[in-house]
DNA sequence: AACCACGTTCGAAGCGCTTCGATTCAATTC
DNA sequence: GAATTGAATCGAAGCGCTTCGAACGTGGTT
């Protein structure tokens, strides 16, 4: 193993030298650190991580805990993680990889024993049982969704409120009158997850606002439960005209269906959803939709995270605003 | 920050009595041990993992290469990664993030740097280019998948060539005499997907000893896409009666588009399947299939990183045997 | 009574790096 | 020309832990 003192040698110069070409908190003349980087790339020098953090109290990681068992949302859970460790790096920064499954306590002990320098929650749930815990952690935290009580944590999410408050509205400026929300499985509401509860609370308050029929129906993932969820959804009694969509695994088939009954979209009905902007394009029918934006957030947290490093910085609240993208298919009626 | 020495202090005894007491490598009487132990809790000690790397030499965390792109398969990527963190938590091991997409170089960073004591690489293709640097890589690296060359590298893989000669030979001992293998997208073969062409050539290698009629298809995700392949695999001159699937995104689609022709199945069509053995359990016809065994392959991948450890041990290659799951989708012709 | 062996425990030397004065030397200033 | 400044560099003291050899009983042998 190459050391800095190897390097220093071979340069001529000392280590404290070698130290501050690195790391530029001091100035070095152009001569001497062009000849200690030549030197560092002849010898094939790599800092050691371990003797770096003992040294300057510094790990260069971030503590990532990610849901692993989710069976649903694979795909984006990934886009959310692919975009933090990607931002990560540009920062410099590693990731280690904690799951939720593991516990609590996995965040306290990683930074306890200094192997990480911050922590990223993922998936944060409304009465998440990780959050007393999170608080009493001795690092930058920033958790990724809104539990009720997030007092002196900082959170960054989208505003599902407004999101579920924007699609409605989206349907009523088009002459809607009853519209109809598909949200997620029974288990997701009882759960109390909080992004379902504040979108529906915001799809709500708009449908009331504007004195629209509303319906709300929660949908299992699987043809047939779409197929009788849409039973429901489409009884003439209801005259449902438009369509939101909060349920990603159920957009495949909702669409098949839709087909099968020779129901047009946006013809005969209008269908607006929330999910990827990728995944909204690759539909069947490319739906008009509002997106998540997993990378922005993601890079958006790591942010967070590490300008809460140096200095104490105030728990902060981000909400971002949902983006609306129109592709044809909700109608004016 | 409460350090070794203070535990030392608080229990009376010397620095290398708590040390050891903590690691077990020399003999420490009942009394101190417990008295350390208390000291320990009551302090609420935890070693400074930077300071035991650099003094030990030993990170106790595994670099794990994962491909996080990969649009298709995220479901079944995380279940890898989900036993690999599992297991290395087990042996008291963490998990370093590394993506595929960060390109090569990192795993050798991360031990030049020592960062981690070893590297697991998931997602690992037939030319992969990151297979020459791998072998460069100063530490233990498991590698799940085969690459062509994987010359003096440790690989694990189901056997994939093995689930192809299963599957036909399945429906060839039930008396089909015309069997189709519908496989992955035309990308995944032209990348050089390695389980994908081990498992067509153990496929065609069954079907041609038995002297089974055998067609491949190569079919793209989407409901119009299967649609169009089965036009193709049923056509009448073909006589089709047996269908091996080895494209996991396809399924759904698939049986919903053959129930729409009103074929049945087993009845006019058997089917057979390589996938997880839920997701098998979980499709409208719970279909007879090979398990991609993800969490035993991820322990097994931990094992052998860790084993390799200590000693030098030879560089190893396992492949899985596959396991067959009846689920009655095939029928005796 | 001197000796040996063994189970326990201690002390000190690092591990490779950062960082804080202290030092040097040349350029400015009065 | 002495004093002041500031940029560039050095030296040494840790950071908190592991580990090796040495030391210290204690009990059993001769």
């Amino acid at each position: 193993m190459i050391t800095i003192k190897e390097v220093a040698h071979h340069a001529g110069v000392s280590m404290s030298t070698v130290s501050y070409v690195l790391s530029g908190k001091r100035s070095i003349s152009e001569a001497t650190k062009r000849r200690v980087e030549q030197s560092i790339a002849a010898l094939g020098y790599h800092p050691n991580a371990g003797a770096r953090a003992l040294a300057s109290n510094r790990s260069r990681v971030v503590g990532l805990v990610v849901p692993l068992h989710s069976d649903q949302n694979m795909p984006i859970i990934m886009r959310f993680v692919s975009s933090i460790v990607a931002r990560a790096r540009d920062h410099d920064y590693d990731v280690l990889l904690l799951t939720k499954e593991a516990g609590p306590g996995e965040a306290h002990r990683v930074i306890a024993r200094s192997m990480a320098d911050a922590i990223i929650v993922m998936d944060v749930e409304s009465a998440d049982p990780r959050v007393p815990e999170l608080r009493d952690v001795d690092a930058p935290v920033v958790l990724l969704g809104m539990p009720d009580d997030h007092e002196g944590l900082s959170c960054l999410d989208l505003d599902f409120a407004s999101a579920g408050r924007q699609m409605a509205g989206h349907l009523a400026d088009r002459g809607h009158r009853s519209i109809a929300l598909i949200g997620s499985p029974p288990p997701v509401y009882q759960r109390g997850t909080s992004f379902a509860a504040r979108l529906l609370s915001g799809f709500q308050g708009e449908t009331a606002k504007r004195g629209l029929l509303a319906s709300v129906h929660s949908c299992a993932a699987g043809y047939d439960a779409v197929s009788e969820c849409l039973d429901d959804v489409l009884h003439p009694d209801r005259g449902t005209t438009g369509l939101v969509v909060h349920n990603e695994a159920v957009l495949g088939p909702l669409l098949l269906e839709l087909r099968r009954r020779s129901l047009d979209v946006p013809g005969d009905l209008s269908v607006i959803t929330l999910c990827p902007d990728d995944v909204a394009a690759a539909l069947p029918v490319p739906l008009t939709s509002i997106a998540v934006p997993a990378q922005e957030l993601g890079a958006i947290a790591v942010e967070m995270v590490i300008a809460r490093l140096g200095r104490e910085l105030a728990p902060e609240v981000r909400l971002l605003q949902p983006q609306l993208t129109d592709r044809g298919s909700t109608a004016v009626r």
